[in-house]
DNA sequence: TCCTCATTTCTATATTTATCAAAATGACAT
DNA sequence: ATGTCATTTTGATAAATATAGAAATGAGGA
């Protein structure tokens, strides 16, 4: 990943709406959510939730798709995963005692490793 | 983690300077780096640095502590987890296929169950 | 074809953020 | 105490971003 894709997806996620609507999305599954569900779920116009997922979807973190009259929106698991892999990289300068340790781990990986 | 607390973090990564200064920070460990080193290697201004070590430390993405007459900065790991942990919360709504297989996982996750 | 529904684009305004020179601060050494 | 070095604050300007009503698009159903 290079920097300014990241600078773009930090971006995107850096708004309360969209930061909401992206943990939405993430939890909704590979199933995703129509426009309109999202809009009603968040309270939010339409033309505001239509600008905040152009966003998202323009810092490639949200998929878009059409079924019927509605477009479907779903997390973009890699490139989440991809942008956390990008803030960690090389963490501690690969010191042992970094990612086996208190420093570098997500709470998934210390439920694994305790 | 709090909504509003993850989107100042989200936003204080949000920046070119500010995300290659936090991933030094990251890669350097828990020795941390000098403000000044800091403005060197990414050739930014003095004032300008400030500016942006100030954003990360309000957003609570790096500590500060004087050393001599140097102030020293290092990430503040478990705020970044945290943050990751937020962003990935209740992925998938729990399904068991999600955390397992390639949907909510950091390439470190994937490296332990491949 | 024509109508209707879901979503996006337009438009204009308000708010927030980035930049960096210059001045101020604050700690250490002599 | 005085000088000096490292860093932060000030201040003024430029640029990017958020908001939401109204109009436009575009796919399906009757």
């Amino acid at each position: 990943m290079k920097a300014d894709a990241a600078v773009t997806a930090l971006g995107a996620l850096a708004q309360d709406h969209r930061l909401a609507l992206f943990r939405l999305l993430v939890q909704a599954g590979e199933g995703g959510l129509a426009a309109g569900v999202i809009a009603e779920k968040l309270g939010v116009p339409n033309s505001s939730l239509s600008f905040h997922l152009a966003q998202l979807r323009e810092a490639g973190l949200v998929l878009q798709e059409r079924q019927h009259r509605s477009i479907i929106y779903r997390a973009n698991y890699p490139a989440m995963n991809a942008l956390v892999a990008y803030l960690m990289e090389n963490c501690c300068a690969g010191a042992a005692d970094c990612g086996a340790g208190a420093a570098c781990e997500t709470p998934a990986q210390e439920r694994k490793s305790a």
